[in-house]
Formats: structure tokens, C-alpha cells, sequence
DNA sequence: CGGGCACCCTGGTGGC
DNA sequence: TGCCACCAGGGTGCCC
């Protein structure tokens, strides 16, 4: 499921292809992943239009058009952004570039959203990217402390801190040692910022791994990342813990599967 | 504010 | 082997 190192991977990937190319052709097979737009207003929105930038903005693909006009992708769980024609499954529109590329978007679960807007005011509840240097510790601090809510629902609360997902969640609360159903208020300041730190670390090694396929998660080339042979906690259940003599165990919070050591998550 | 839950959706899986 | 109920899961919205 792409969370922020995923989309990461993807907008570094399709940056260097298709930035300035004009869009030749749309192709929708299944209009339900375009929100808020007719597929034909879709398309006659981006044909002969450029994508003159391309930013990630939490999970979100943000891909500003020569009309001014913004198409703003979030790949759900299942949405993959795949270039090239390597006989991809799902497949639900496809853009083709006046260089002859083809920019696919496949969903299996379909609970992506694609979008044409004037502006990013339908993502303006996002709060701070995580890796932005100038979001400090005390800023996370002053976030956290007054929160009774168990710590994991609140790194995951993308009005709060965006662009972090379950996997992520599970293992920066592993590397910072935190129980991930701890109430956030009682976490000391100094916890705090080694949770940011290692928030930030984990997300950081994820982008330089090229993301986490412990889904079916595929770059915009079509290729897994290698993350998941990192991940410390996250599905892995039952097996032993790489810190402690611990085991990983799985258990719901916030209706979501969490990993986490009992042994040395306090 | 916080917790719980329903909904969106469908491929994969576990149980029978 | 075959069928089917059920689950996963990011985001949003609603209710208490």
C-alpha cells in the first residue's frame, strides 16, 4: 500500500519522463477512480495540455498542468502509476504522451481517487510533511502532548502529520521504542523527538530502498522495492524480534493490524 | 476530543 | 477440488 516513500519513489521516477510532454490521448476503461468529473471533461481536460510540475504532497501525486489546472492522484491501497507497457493487470485509464509513452494507472481494489481541480484547497486539512526540516521536535511535541489518543492513531491522523501509513507507523514506534497503544500525552519530550527522528529515518531508508512491496506495491516502472526486507516489525508475526529476545505480535488498534515487540515496546 | 463503526471495493484466503 | 463468506486497508464521514 503506498504511503509517503512509495508515492515518493514514484513522483522521482516519472519526473524524469514525462515532465513538458504533452498528452497526446486518454483512455478510460473504468471511469470510477475519476471523482468528481465526467470522463469526458477528464479528458478533455488534459489532452494537449503539458504537465509542466510534478510534487508530492503527503500520499498524493500532484501533477500541475499547462492550463494551470491541477490532476491530483491518490493511489488508495492497491493504485499503482506504471510507465511503459509491461502487461499490466487492473488497468483503469491510461495517457499517452507525444513521445509515445503511455502512463498507466492500475487498481485492483479501486480505492484510488483521481481528480482535476482548480487548486490543492480539497487537501488543505493535510498537516506538515514529516520530512520537512523545518518541522521540529517541539512543534511535534506541542502536537502530541495534549492527545489522549494511543500514539499510533495519532502519527497516522494525516491532519496531524501526513503522508505517514500503517507500516511506517508500526515501525518508527519500533525504532523508538514506543507501545503503539500508549496514550500520546503520556509520551515525555524526549520520547517525542526520538519518535519524530525515527519517523523520519524510517521513511528516509524506505525512499533510498525504493518503498515497501508487502502488498503488491510496484514502482513507475513496474519493479518491487526492497524495504520490506528491512522492515523490523511489520507482518511479521510470530517471528522473532530483531532487538530483543521478544516476539512480534499482532493485535488492532484503531481497526488497523499493528506489529509490535512486547518485549521492548513500552 | 476520542473511540467506534460503516462505507467504498475486490483479490485472495481460510473454512467447510 | 469447489464454493463462498470474510478480510484487508487509506480515507472520510457519522454518531455517541
Amino acid at each position: 500500500m503506498p504511503e509517503l516513500p512509495e508515492v515518493e519513489t514514484i513522483k522521482r521516477q516519472l519526473e524524469k519522463h514525462i515532465i513538458n510532454k504533452a498528452i497526446i490521448n486518454v483512455y478510460i476503461i473504468k471511469s470510477k477512480v475519476i471523482k468528481g468529473i465526467s470522463p469526458a471533461e477528464f479528458k478533455k481536460e488534459l489532452i494537449g495540455k503539458k504537465i509542466v510540475k510534478l510534487d508530492r504532497r503527503a500520499k498524493y501525486l500532484v501533477f500541475t498542468l499547462s492550463s494551470g489546472k491541477i490532476l491530483l492522484v491518490h493511489l488508495g491501497m492497491s493504485g499503482a502509476l506504471i510507465l511503459g507497457d509491461i502487461g499490466q493487470k487492473y488497468v483503469k485509464y491510461i495517457i499517452t504522451f507525444n513521445d509515445g509513452q503511455k502512463l498507466y494507472y492500475c487498481d485492483s481494489r479501486m480505492f484510488g481517487k483521481t481528480r482535476i481541480v482548480d487548486d490543492l484547497s480539497i487537501i488543505g486539512h493535510l498537516g506538515p510533511e514529516p520530512l520537512e526540516t523545518k518541522y521540529s521536535a517541539k512543534e511535534f511535541y506541542q502536537l502530541i502532548h495534549s492527545r489522549k489518543t494511543k500514539i499510533k492513531n495519532l502519527i497516522m491522523d494525516q491532519k496531524l502529520l501526513a503522508g505517514v501509513g500503517n507500516i511506517y507507523a508500526c515501525e518508527a514506534l519500533f525504532d523508538a521504542k514506543i507501545d503503539p497503544r500508549k496514550p500520546a500525552n503520556k509520551i515525555s519530550y524526549k520520547k517525542a523527538a526520538l519518535l519524530l527522528k525515527a519517523i523520519r529515518e524510517v521513511l528516509i531508508k524506505s525512499i533510498k530502498k525504493g518503498g515497501s512491496s508487502v502488498d503488491r506495491y510496484v514502482n513507475a516502472s513496474g519493479e518491487k522495492g526492497q524495504m520490506q526486507l528491512h522492515l523490523k516489525v511489520y507482518d511479521r508475526e510470530g517471528e522473532k524480534c530483531r532487538r530483543c529476545s521478544g516476539k512480534v505480535k499482532r493485535i488492532v488498534v484503531g481497526q488497523r493490524g499493528t506489529y509490535y515487540c512486547p518485549g521492548c515496546q513500552k
